[in-house]
DNA sequence: CCTTCACTAAACATGG
DNA sequence: CCCATGTTTAGTGAAG
């Protein structure tokens, strides 16, 4: 029992962790960029390699963290927690060794302290692309494709009862779609959307989507040129194909295993699936385990679409996000709702499961203006971002907001000017734009931070999950952080307290946390960027928020009981506190 | 029903 | 003049 609930919580943390890394990596190339847009992620390399391995360290920190509180109450015995870290860690090079070695697929379920059908199965789009990476460096491809391991349709049938989605393990003799767009799954290339999108599955924004190249590419002449040169029918190009099988076939068993939980919760909650409002569309999202196959039928109407467009929404990949998480549930429509913010959604945390799909999916994103702006300038290197940068952030980061340029752009600027927490900064490189973290703490609703009914309703009930998911968000983010920060990333007792320090809110103030060494400010004062900065008045101030630590005490609480089915790596619907 | 919030649109100012 | 940036106002709809 305790095992299967750490095996629940290695997906949901690996799933968290290894979007939030994509997306700090994006981050990180936007800041540098500073106005160009340019996409500078595709190298494959060593680093990658580093980059999952700590990825999967980081899963074992969550694991032997939530481990330790399980079994001796939590914040004791560090010495057995960081034994047991050491253990995973090196259990979890071996894994990477193998991964290396048979070209990421040969291993048997016992290998490794996560089996890689447990990952797999954990993996959001962003986890694949990493994937993906990973084989293209394997450099022994030929030796791989000959290791009966490879033979991947064959090895992964056991993991689940699911079987209705089976692939056939067929070869194509031809250059396959994206894997996005599943081997199984009819081409919908016929939106008038983008052309250069629908011209070839396999191209779009500009660069090649095989999986894990991301090669830019001008034009469909020099896609094409690119693509018979560098993904011609070789071992290499086979293995991968194979590999996108498995990845096809995996997020199947996801999918379904995720939509059987929705309708088990469901039902525990006394919901009827049929009902209209406002479950029915996301049912359909998250329950058919066949929306990737029919999505040629369109999207979904309860996602969230870009209320203002004609244009039929469009899903260029085909990944779809392998958890939409309920925080992209409970606001379908328009980017208008609230729940993000007083709730304390963790838009890390969705951004981190469904990154993949926002920068494919023609979906709005359910979250506010001024949280997409605080996230972004939060994401990046030095937490501030001039206007263009945050343009770039969001063009790269949504699909969505690759057209309605006007609009967007203008509410952008509009909330920027509106808001006290954006403070605008006269750098030496010009204008930047930061976050004061008190201000944004200040707009938000005391809901989840002090009102004791609401502290209440967490621990008895529904609540439990939606603070669970916040603090697992916290958990994948502040990991995150550690791995971004180099001073940080042996100490894991230090993430341990770190992590203990949020589980309200936004994770984000997680990464200031932990970004700023350890510091517990809440936020950093404009006027460290201290040259010129701009005073804002917003009219309305919400109730001070005072961070209470009986909250943080019904963390641990909760932490210390059993996982059982608790383990939701989703918030539930937080209409359901009210 | 009222208020608050978020989004959209637009006008306007400023500086390069 | 154009464009990017920044500020401000007004209208609208959703939600509390």
């Amino acid at each position: 029992m305790m095992v299967e609930s750490a095996t629940e919580t290695i997906r949901t943390t690996s799933s968290n962790q290894n979007g939030v890394s994509s997306l700090s990596s994006q981050s990180e190339g936007g800041g540098r960029e500073g106005g160009s847009n340019g996409d500078t992620n595709g190298e494959i390399s060593p680093v990658d390699l580093l980059h999952l391995q700590q990825q999967q360290v980081c899963v074992c920190v969550f694991v032997c963290l939530c481990v330790c509180v399980c079994q001796q109450q939590l914040g004791s015995k560090q010495l057995a927690f960081q034994q047991q870290l050491i253990q995973m860690q090196q259990l979890q090079q071996q894994h990477i060794l193998n991964l290396q070695r048979q070209g990421l697929v040969g291993l048997q379920p016992g290998q490794g302290a996560v089996p890689i059908q447990s990952l797999q199965q954990a993996m959001c789009p962003t986890d694949l692309q990493q994937l993906w990476k990973d084989v293209a460096s394997v450099q022994s491809a030929e030796e791989a494709i000959k290791h009966e391991g490879l033979d991947l349709s064959t090895n992964s049938s056991n993991s689940t009862s699911y079987s209705a989605s089976k692939v056939s393990p067929q070869i194509p003799h031809h250059p396959l779609p994206n894997g996005q767009n599943s081997v199984h799954t009819p081409k919908r290339d016929s939106s008038t959307h983008e052309e250069h999108t629908a011209s070839h599955p396999l191209y779009g924004h500009g660069e090649c989507k095989w999986p894990g190249c991301e090669a830019l590419c001008e034009d469909m002449g020099q896609f094409i040129k690119h693509l018979n040169s560098e993904h011609a029918l070789d071992d290499r190009s086979t293995a991968q194909c194979r590999v996108q099988m498995q990845v096809v076939q995996q997020l199947e068993i996801q999918l379904a295993k995720e939509s059987e939980r929705l309708q088990a919760m469901m039902t525990h909650l006394h919901m009827r699936p049929s009902e209209p409002k406002p479950f029915n569309q996301p049912l359909n999202l998250a329950s058919s385990g066949s929306l990737l196959k029919r999505d040629s039928e369109g999207f979904p109407e309860g996602l969230p679409h870009p209320p203002t467009s004609a244009a039929t929404p469009i899903t260029p990949l085909r990944q779809g996000p392998s958890v939409i998480s309920s925080s992209s549930l409970h606001g379908v429509g328009p980017i208008r709702r609230r729940n993000s913010d007083k709730f304390c959604t963790p838009i890390a945390s969705e951004l981190a499961q469904n990154c993949e799909f926002y920068k494919n999916a023609d979906v709005r994103p359910p979250f506010t203006y001024a949280s997409l702006i605080r996230h972004a300038i939060l994401e990046s290197p030095d937490r501030q971002l001039t206007l263009n940068e945050i343009y770039n952030w969001f063009t790269r980061m949504f699909a969505y907001f690759r057209r309605n340029t006007a609009t967007w752009k203008n509410a952008v600027r509009h909330n920027l000017s509106l808001h006290k927490c954006f403070v605008r900064v006269e750098n030496v490189k010009g204008a930047v734009w930061t976050v004061d973290e008190v201000e944004y703490q200040k707009r938000r609703p005391p809901k989840m931070t002090g009102s004791p009914t609401l502290v209440k309703n967490m621990i008895s009930g529904l609540g439990f999950g939606s603070l669970n998911a916040s603090y697992q968000a916290a958990l994948a983010e502040s990991s995150l952080s550690l791995l971004n920060s180099p001073t940080l990333v042996n100490n894991s007792t230090g993430a341990s307290l770190n992590m203990l320090h949020v589980g309200h809110d936004d994770v984000s103030s997680t990464v200031e946390q932990v970004n700023s060494n350890g510091s517990c400010s809440p936020g950093l004062s404009p006027q460290q960027y201290g040259h010129h900065v701009h005073v804002k008045e917003e009219p309305a101030e919400m109730e001070e928020d005072s961070r209470p630590v009986s909250l943080i005490a019904s963390v641990t609480q909760n932490l210390s009981m059993p996982g059982d089915e608790r383990d939701m790596d989703e918030e539930l619907p937080t209409e359901e506190l009210e």
